[in-house]
DNA sequence: CCAAAAGTGTTCGTTGTACACCCATGG
DNA sequence: CCATGGGTGTACAACGAACACTTTTGG
C-alpha cells in the first residue's frame, strides 16, 4: 500500500545565547555538518527518524540526548510540519520541527561535527532546514513579547543587565533595561532573589539578582484587544 | 523495517458561525458520525490518509472537497500534531490537525452523516478528536485579538452589528460594537464600502457596510511589549 | 413624535517608552 | 571624590473599555 512508504522525522531548532560574558553575545543554533551525500558538507538540524513506541516530543528529547549529548533543554515546543513530497531525496519523509531552548550558562559537550552557529550568519544548509531556523527564530521573537519564554534562555539567577543582553541577542535589537525590568516585574515574570551580585573591578552599584518566577511556559499578555468584559 | 509501519492522517477542525439572522448565532464545528467500529456512533473530524504525492495542506483541502463537498474554506492553517503511539487502534497513525474557517453566509451541501455542531455542546467524540477541537477554538480566540482572521468568518460585506455577532459567537462573550469598529478601523482591518444596508421593519438608522481590507491572514498587533525602538 | 438601531464623542485607566535623576561601590 | 554601573521616578503617548449622547430611519 502506498500510504506505508512514508517516513517521519523530527528536527529540532536548538537556540542558546552564547558569549554572555564577552563583548557581543549572540543567539546561536545547534547544527551538524553532513559527512555523507546527499548534501555533503552542508549543515543540518539535529534529529532523526521517529521510533514506533515514542511520540514526537520524546523523540526530539531522545535524539538530542543521544546524538549531541544535550540534556539541558529547558523548553521544547512544536513548530510546523514540512510535508513537501520532494523535500528530501529517496523515501518520502515528513518532518516535524521543534523549537528547543538551552539556558545561557550551560556548555554541553558536543561531538566534533557539531557547532553553535550565530543565527545571523548561517552557513549553507541542507534540504529545507534553513527556513525551519527562520521560522523558529520568528516564533521565539514573538513569544518573548507575550510569554515568559525567556526563562529557558536566561541563567538561573541574573542581574537585569544580563537579562537585557539575553533579550537583545534573541530579539536582534536594543532593549531598555529599565523598561524590561518594569514590564517583566509587573507581569510577575521575574522576581528578586534578595541577593546581589558583586560589582566588577571598575566599581559601580552592586546589581540586584532576579530569577524567573516560573520554569514552564506561561502566556503573560493574553489578549491585547477584544478581551472579555470585566 | 519498523519505521514504515506508520500512517499519516490529516484532520481539519472546520468552524463556521451559524444562525446569524436568527436569535442566537453560534460557532459550530463540522463533524461526521462514525457508522462502523471502532468508535461507532461517536462523532469525528473530517479528514483521512495522506497521499503520496500531496503535501498536508493540499490533502486537507482535498479531503474537505471530496468527503464533505466543502470548497469555500477561506482560511486554513496548521495546528498541532498528535503523535501518541496508541491514539488510535491498529496501525500507528500520526495526526496533523488543521484549522479551517468558512464564511458565515455559505451553506454548503452536506452528506447525511455530517452535521454542524455548536462548539459549546459537543457530542461524544471519537479518539482524541475532542481536544483537537478545543485546541482549534483556543487558537481562533487568540488570533481574533491580534490578527485580521475574522475575514474568514464574516460575510463579504456586513454591518458592524453583524460583525459583532460573529465575534461574539467565536469568542464566547459579549463585545462592544463601538470599540470593535474603532479597533478594527484603526488597524486597517476593515474599511467602509460606501454603501448602506436597508433598515429593518422596526426602523432605525441604516447601517454603513464594511468589508475586510485583506482576504489573507495578517498580524495586526505584532508585539505588544518589547517592540523595536523607533 | 416616539421607538429603534446606528454611529460619534468623551472620559478613564492601563500599558509601554523615553529619559532625567538618584544611589552604591571601587579605586 | 569621581567614574562607573545600577536603580528609581516622571512625563508622555497610545490603546482599549465603558458609556453617554446624537443621528437617522419606520411607524
Amino acid at each position: 500500500m502506498v500510504q506505508f512508504s512514508t517516513a517521519h522525522e523530527v528536527l529540532t531548532v536548538v537556540f542558546q545565547v552564547r558569549g554572555l560574558e564577552s563583548e557581543n553575545p549572540q543567539l546561536s543554533v545547534l547544527l551538524w555538518e553532513r559527512a555523507l551525500d546527499p548534501e555533503r558538507g552542508a549543515w543540518a538540524l539535529p534529529g532523526g527518524r521517529l521510533r514506533d513506541n515514542e511520540d514526537l516530543t520524546s523523540s526530539a528529547r531522545r535524539q538530542l540526548a543521544e546524538k549531541v549529548d544535550l540534556r539541558e533543554v529547558a523548553h521544547l515546543e512544536q513548530l510546523a510540519i514540512f510535508s513537501d513530497p520532494h523535500r528530501v531525496p529517496g523515501v518520502r519523509t515528513i518532518a516535524s520541527t521543534y523549537l528547543g531552548l538551552v539556558p545561557a550558562p550551560a556548555q554541553p559537550e558536543l561531538p566534533p561535527d557539531t557547532h553553535w552557529q550565530p543565527v545571523d550568519q548561517l552557513p549553507p544548509m541542507a534540504f529545507d532546514h534553513h527556513p525551519m531556523v527562520l521560522h523558529a527564530h520568528a516564533r521565539l521573537i514573538a513569544k518573548l513579547s507575550y510569554t515568559n519564554i525567556g526563562f529557558a534562555l536566561a541563567p538561573k539567577e541574573f542581574a537585569v543587565s544580563t537579562l537585557r543582553e539575553v533579550y537583545e541577542a534573541a530579539l536582534g535589537y536594543q532593549v531598555d533595561a529599565t523598561n524590561l525590568q518594569r514590564v517583566l516585574t509587573r507581569r510577575g515574570v521575574i522576581s528578586r532573589t534578595g541577593t546581589t551580585a558583586a560589582p566588577g573591578r571598575a566599581g559601580g552599584r552592586p546589581a540586584a539578582l532576579f530569577r524567573f518566577t516560573d520554569d514552564r511556559l506561561r502566556v503573560t499578555d493574553e489578549a491585547a484587544a477584544l478581551r472579555p468584559p470585566a
